[in-house]
DNA sequence: AATGAATGAGTCTTCATTCAT
DNA sequence: CATGAATGAAGACTCATTCAT
């Protein structure tokens, strides 16, 4: 009974991954909205009415996905290379991970989430309490230390603000990649090294 | 016939803004798929077919009003202030025009208009060739300026990043905003002020 | 503009009618649950959505349906006619009404619509506040005064039961015909008739 | 092997009849058409192909729920006081017993299945042969020899329709009682004696 | 015999769009 | 040009029923 019930429930799981990443392929292809139910279950290879008993309804899907792109996010930065890290290392680590992992394979499907979230408030609410929200307190976690000086402490919320520059930043060059900047495009990977100096030096140093 | 010719056009065109004024309040209040043309319609105070006179369909509503937006967004900046601007009076021009003018009143507008443009490949285009392209030309101009020292020319590569990066950080500052951080919201207005010393000078300086 | 409206709302009406008309047909044939709104449209010879701009919704149908046979209800007894009744006379033409209408033409209707008042409280409150307390009312005044003695009023409450077992009795009668009882079917025309003997006079003398 | 079967045979029987019970608070509570039979299945505590053991399909729940009721509205008379009654004695006992049965505890019930009933050929057959024909003919039998003077048979086809107006009676009672006649509701006790009277003595007399 | 996940036909309802007036 | 009734395609969702385990 014990080991039927588990059997279950990972099938149960399998199923529910299998229609979510049919879900996020057919959402990242014509966009939520434009898409049917019918479509994720064709793309999924199960019934219409099979999707229902995995999700409450067609929103769930995408707060589903929203999990999914949470869970990845996670765990992309590694605590020890952090350690040893100075005020550039850190920042540009701050930035690569981001910018490595959501604008690669996923932007399709970040471009439809973040659609969603403009607009849904459920979806926004809950993108800022899984994902940027952390993002933000871990960053201020980790720039306060570094900013802080010998014996002082850095001002709080100008180490929260510049915080939340540094993830604006990842998330408005995302978008204008997104929105099909070339230049961006063709020089992405040298992003975060540039970046990091910019920010760390500044414009009038960094020419 | 002439004059008759010209207040008919007149007409038109009062009649056009009057529904593009009433799909923007509609659609912010409700977004975009969810609002109906009739509800538009009420809106504007005229009957559903009207709208199909001075638009093609539902999405040219949503053109429309990117065009409206690209419309206010020209000429928010004074050429004349800019000329004798140093590196960081300049900084912070190009970033308080459009924080100050997305944030405030149009911010709901702005959160439906970039939802579609995520995911519309046509809104893209326009959202791109009509506001984002500009402003980052616009910016490339000014800055190139700025930072080529004395018999020397910027590397024109590099002034295109970082003023990506300035409109990225103005669009990802609005994102999160909208998004509902609060910080962002409590000190909105020091923001110019802060990002362009952060800009400009760096992290290491700025602390 | 006066003129036009009218026009346009006499079309309406008609169309109204015309819809209502096209659902007691359908309903009647198969039920109200196993009819659908596809089946009615098809009746009218309107398109589906058609029917929408009319009615809220298919249980709107029938309360508009249930409004119908109110109306017909109405008017059916001739107040000149119960002037100058006895007792006997005035409980033959209370059951005749009743009897004669219902069951004639529309007891297909009458049973779907009685299942639904059974079921669903909404169209129970209405069957009652526009049918059968209406009738109820009318009757106690008719009885109250009809079982009057000179000089000495009826009791109001045995009157009032009265009037309801006689409308229990019609309903009683028809839903039995309804069920298929042959003999009711072949004894109809005599019911008022002996009904007002059997009431009057009691089974005693009755026999 | 027998005895093996006889107990297996024992626990079909009570699964049937819980599953039977289940129906009938579900039913009674939401309606048939809006249940499903899901929800007839967790109040039954038992898995939703379970029921289709037992009942070969949702309406066989409700053909069921008639036999139910139909065994218990069997037996409700006891023929040894019907023997000793006189012309009043036995309305009353013919009426009261129905009056008082249906009407308590399982009218919510009855709503349910007169409505289906009224609309499903198939019910209303079952409902005619095992309820109200039984009901019919007992009747029938019991008045025609209470009608019948010494050594004069009573007219049979008035019989039948002096039956027929008692059952109607009670039917139609129920239905103003359940369409929420308050005034019945408050005085339903009484109903038994005062229509007992009034049927035998007449409204001439009885007032 | 029990389970409950899978099925997919079936329905209501919405809404962008058209067009006769 | 304005109107708004009519259209009908489209889609989300439900649920009775089946069947492999």
């Amino acid at each position: 009974m014990e080991a039927k019930r588990t059997v279950q429930e990972a099938v149960a799981s399998t199923r529910r991954t299998q229609i979510l990443e049919a879900a996020a392929r057919v959402f990242a292809e014509k966009g939520f909205h434009p898409s049917t139910v019918r479509d994720v279950a064709k793309a999924a290879g199960v019934a219409d009415g099979t999707i229902y008993n995995y999700f409450e309804n067609k929103s769930a899907l995408l707060l589903g996905l929203l999990g999914l792109m949470t869970e990845r996010a996670q765990g992309q930065v590694d605590p020890a290379t952090l350690a040893g890290a100075d005020l550039r290392g850190l920042t540009r680590l701050y930035l690569s991970g981001p910018l490595e992992a959501l604008s690669a394979d996923h932007s399709e499907l970040f471009r439809v989430i973040v659609s969603e979230v403009m607009v849904n408030p459920e979806m926004r609410e809950r993108f800022y309490a899984q994902l940027l929200g952390p993002m933000l307190k871990a960053g201020e976690g980790m720039f306060s230390r570094a900013l802080s000086g010998p014996g002082q402490l850095a001002d709080p919320v100008r180490t929260a603000l510049q915080v939340r520059a540094l993830s604006g930043l990842i998330l408005g060059l995302i978008l204008q990649r997104v929105m099909g900047d070339e230049l961006l495009a063709s020089h992405w990977d040298e992003l975060p090294d540039q970046l990091a100096d910019l920010l760390v030096n500044g414009m009038a140093r960094h020419t």
